[in-house]
DNA sequence: TATCTAATTAGATATTTTTCTAAATAATAT
DNA sequence: ATATTATTTAGAAAAATATCTAATTAGATA
């Protein structure tokens, strides 16, 4: 799946805050957009980094696409850091 | 201290690579080098955007720079996913 | 079917990032 | 003081990224 791919989606401001905002529920395309002073052209670009870094999950449902924070790989990438960090990632009952 | 910083640094392969070279134990700027198919100049490049992100340590002895990782800023990081994975961060035993 | 709304895709541009070569610093050793 | 070694800084070029406007697609509804 790619490290490379998800730290680089991780890496822009916008899109952190995109998946702060799915933190809390999903949410539509536009709804995400109205939070930003962009264009629908550039969240939907936005958007889909996410989607291809599988971070956030797509679905529709009748005129709307609303997406999702993909828990999974966020706990994928905070392994990546454990291992990093070294130790079992449990530091504070060794 | 900045997120954005941060994650900028830990987006780009090589300065990923690097830090998990110096997870084993700190490295002159020349040792790290070695590991990599670039120009001295260009990994120099790499260890200040790390070092500006403060994941990496450097302190000079003899004539060498060595570099090491700093983990409390990993961990920073962690806590950041933690977050936007929901939760108290020990979903296991909740 | 025609139209409306939500969202994406295409193409262009500006900015940022990565990399290089060459020159400059810093510290050590002769 | 000079030369040597390790590393960084400066400046330039190539590649990737973020953004916009305009056009297109997908689905829903009249």
């Amino acid at each position: 799946m790619g490290f490379a791919e998800t730290f680089k989606a991780l890496s822009d401001p916008v899109r952190r805050e995109i998946l702060m905002l799915l933190k809390e529920k999903p949410l539509s395309a536009g709804e995400i957009g109205s939070h930003f002073e962009m264009t629908g052209a550039t969240i939907s670009y936005h958007l889909n980094i996410l989607k291809k870094a599988d971070l956030v999950t797509e679905e529709r449902e009748k005129n709307f696409i609303f997406y999702d924070l993909n828990v999974s790989v966020v706990e994928e990438v905070m392994l990546w850091l454990s291992d990093l960090r070294g130790g079992d990632g449990d530091e504070k009952r060794a």
